[in-house]
DNA sequence: ATATAAGATGTAACGCGTTACATTTGTTGT
DNA sequence: ACAACAAATGTAACGCGTTACATCTTATAT
């Protein structure tokens, strides 16, 4: 096999010194004796020597490597709870895997495999195949199986009564829904509709779930037929908001499943001559990136994405340091309104 | 040290074989007795047995992982051409780090480092500090020093006079512009505008001398007061086609630096009564996602992501497997136009 | 039946950094 | 000057999979 780089035992010899006294230099420990350390580290950085991390990871069982996986990071949601598992990573010295199964469960399985292989001290799945509505046992058996007792964070997600070193993170969509709905009927809203989303996807469940719960709460009303499921796209918006559109009886107010779908029924809306937020007002979900460039921008209740992203490495932080969670090993996060310019109150005598 | 999972040598005490013979099994080497073969490997599967990345690594110095550096995977753009690099090194069973510098030198630094102290096979760097117009000499240098000889890609930039392992992939932003000008020439445009990015950026500093060229080619006026540079974002496009529309003449097309600004542009002139593509026709760059939720949508010069993805992937386990590169370490790829909503010929007498 | 080749498996070194334990060097006390 | 202890450094095993080389079986040839 042929030579690498430098090594430890090259930088040793060199100073004619053991490598234990290299490997201390390294580690900063501080039984070296000040002249040693100085003579070591000119020869270290004389030759730009930077140890090996594998050789490392393979004796102290720490390669100070996580894995996440997700469906996509074009998906701007993904891509921005990625940048703050990263930004909070770096504080633990850790670097990141990025794995988009592509909502492939075969690439899914394969990801997973491979970065147990790889000794990632954990793992982070985020919009998978595990979440609160529907649990996928086949996959579940493979955590068990294959990356135990690697811990795992689920983003959005529950697992622990399936997998011992677990934990979650997620926001809390009921309570966000309250507070959408809180919003628009301070705002003078009494008719309320919701766009977007497919049933069995949690994210539609429990908003609808939500929506039905907060009649009680709120003075406004919601009819069946104000409802109309699609996907999480613009399409779904666009798709959504025409079939809305041939009822007799409107909304003054559009609750869309995401902000993609916003996108779509704002478009649409103003292509068909109507006038948002005039004719209605439109509520988005997530504050994608999206929200800022339709016109009007549209008012979404945004993620606590720099909480998601830090809470989840730190939870996957003290299961691999083994600490005690103490009872916190789900957290359900708050969600907030983002105001922008797609809902105002309802047109006088609407 | 703690014990980790199964190991080869446990798999091998059970079946009562040396660790080569397991480890042969695993490889598929074909040696291997079929009756011994299948005991090993039921021993394997009962046990859920992997083998320990870090470990083969190490001695084969080759540890199936590559590096992906870039500014923010937010951005369209770098999300979509990662997701390309990911899909490609699968089929070169390879995983992939992903790192955000989200521009900052420092955390630049940081990551070349660590992904070369991981031992990383290859380094792909993607809108960086390293591009045709400009190469950050300490950056340079780092590479040097550091990572080499790890083999190196760049995507959109070039290296190959500074740092011996490398190759690159790009668009070619300048025929992609001769493209732009001839299609808004086909469409009779006569007056064509610039608007967005900014000086000593790549790809704002070869288009617009691409657009100069273009001049002797083609029949049309560009004046230097429709050229407003500002920024690469949405509101890049808004500030600058502010300024455009302060001109006493105006042009009938407009190049936007991307889609981004295309958007900003495209919505500035509808909140300003204009209308497009009727008295401005916008062409953007990119074909980000953006481009297909404004109204209208965005005409769009687009990059082949999958091409320059498979590309760059190829061409870096070229390198890792030493196989010749002929004269081919630097592609140039073309990019397309694709027709939206935005373009159309101008009005008549305008 | 014996030599020779082919097939199957084992042995041990290797890649490289870490650390428990052993050994050497240096210091303080008397 | 020598014990007693602290400080500094060295030795070697370890983590785990791979592979060159050695050894042992079994098959083919004569």
């Amino acid at each position: 096999m042929r030579k690498n780089k430098v090594s430890i035992r090259d930088i040793a010899r060199e100073c004619k010194v053991s490598v234990a006294t290299v490997s201390r230099v390294l580690n900063n420990s501080d039984v070296v004796k000040e002249e040693t350390r100085n003579l070591v580290q000119s020869v270290i950085d004389k030759h730009n020597y930077r140890p090996n991390e594998l050789a490392r990871g393979l004796y102290t069982q720490r390669t100070k490597t996580i894995g996440v996986i997700l469906p996509e990071v074009t998906s701007h949601f993904f891509a921005k709870v990625f940048i703050e598992i990263e930004k909070s990573a770096i504080e633990y010295e850790q670097t990141v895997f990025l794995c988009n199964t592509l909502s492939d469960n075969e690439l899914q399985d394969f990801y997973t495999l491979r970065l147990s292989e790889k000794q990632v001290d954990g793992l982070i799945l985020l919009g998978g195949r595990v979440n609160e509505t529907k649990t996928d046992v086949q996959y579940v058996n493979l955590l068990k199986n294959i990356v135990y007792p690697t811990p795992v964070v689920i983003i959005n997600g529950k697992l622990d009564n399936y997998y011992d070193n677990c934990a979650s993170v997620g926001s809390d969509e009921h309570e966000a829904m309250f507070q959408a709905i809180s919003y628009l009927t301070s705002l003078g809203h009494k008719k309320i509709g919701f766009l977007g989303g497919k049933t069995g996807i949690m994210s539609t469940d429990i908003k609808l779930k939500a929506l039905y719960e907060a009649k009680s709460a709120f003075d406004f009303t919601m009819k069946e037929e104000w409802i109309k499921l699609s996907s999480y796209d613009y399409q779904g918006g666009v798709q959504a908001i025409l079939e809305l559109l041939q009822e007799k009886e409107l909304p003054t107010a559009i609750i869309a499943i995401n902000d993609e779908a916003a996108a779509g029924i704002v478009n649409t809306c103003i292509a068909k001559g109507y006038n948002v937020p005039g004719d209605f007002s439109v509520l988005g979900f997530d504050n994608s990136s999206i929200s800022t460039i339709t016109m009007p921008s549209i008012t979404t209740v945004s993620h606590s994405y720099e909480k998601l992203g830090s809470l989840s490495v730190e939870f996957l932080n003290n299961m691999i340091d083994e600490k005690p969670m103490k009872d916190v090993t789900n957290i359900s996060l708050k969600m907030h309104i983002v105001e922008r310019g797609s809902c105002t109150e309802p047109r006088a005598g609407a």
